[in-house]
DNA sequence: CTGGATCCTCAATGATACTG
DNA sequence: CAGTATCATTGAGGATCCAG
């Protein structure tokens, strides 16, 4: 109670940063299912680069989001999972991820209308 | 249908890029009870400056989940609002801003260990 | 006075290549 | 396989200036 992240010095505002951060969504989606290695991340959320992954996974983890269990083989494995917080996490980031799939019609849409005045009715006053 | 947020060349990566977008979170539940003039936003989202504000405002307004209404008046005002697409973004995007004044001690606490490595009992491989 | 636009700086992000 | 190292690019942030 108390925390408010429209105040600049919440730290709610901090951890709103860190949600937010680029990649933290898909790292949280792709582990829905359960853990995976560093390589099947990659593959899985394509177009990260494992320079940013990595940065991404070291975050969550210090956040406790993930859980990371190195399994000192040879060949190297290591496996990523969601921690009880992260899986909390995990129901309000799955319905911005569906919220995006859903609404890309409109946004394009939208976006496409903002670029072509297209036969405004009239009237309107200056948009 | 189709949309996959994990395919690096599906239009709903855009989507949850802007949706991601640093301020895009705070504007949209700071106008969850009506429109307001920039002012007001500036002063409600603390700690933003007016430039990043005007940006996230002009490209919120183009992806169709911002309405702007200048009303053309000495001396000037202009509101902004939630069009239906954007307070259907805000269903998930309030879940994710209480997730966040919710979550704010897990995350200090995990962070503080992580630091930390205090009396671990013993016996966990290296986590 | 309100609602910006501009210029500059720097931190986060990304591409590419290479290593334990 | 699981990352690092290096360099280029982008975007956020701060300060200042401008127009109605």
């Amino acid at each position: 109670m108390g925390y408010n992240v429209m105040s600049a010095t919440c730290p709610s505002r901090v951890v709103l940063h860190r949600i937010g951060a680029r990649w933290t969504v898909f790292v949280v989606n792709a582990l829905e299912d359960g853990p995976l290695r560093f390589t099947a991340l990659v593959a899985r959320i394509q177009g990260v680069t494992p320079k940013v992954l990595t940065e991404t996974l070291r975050t969550m983890q210090e956040d406790g989001l993930l859980t990371r269990v190195d399994y000192a083989e040879q060949p190297p494995r290591v496996e990523y999972g969601l921690t009880d917080l992260g899986r909390s996490l995990l129901v309000p980031l799955r319905a911005v991820r569906e919220w995006a799939e859903a609404h890309v019609p409109d946004i394009l849409d939208a976006r496409e209308r903002a670029r072509n005045p297209v036969s405004r009715p009239e009237s309107e006053p200056t948009r």
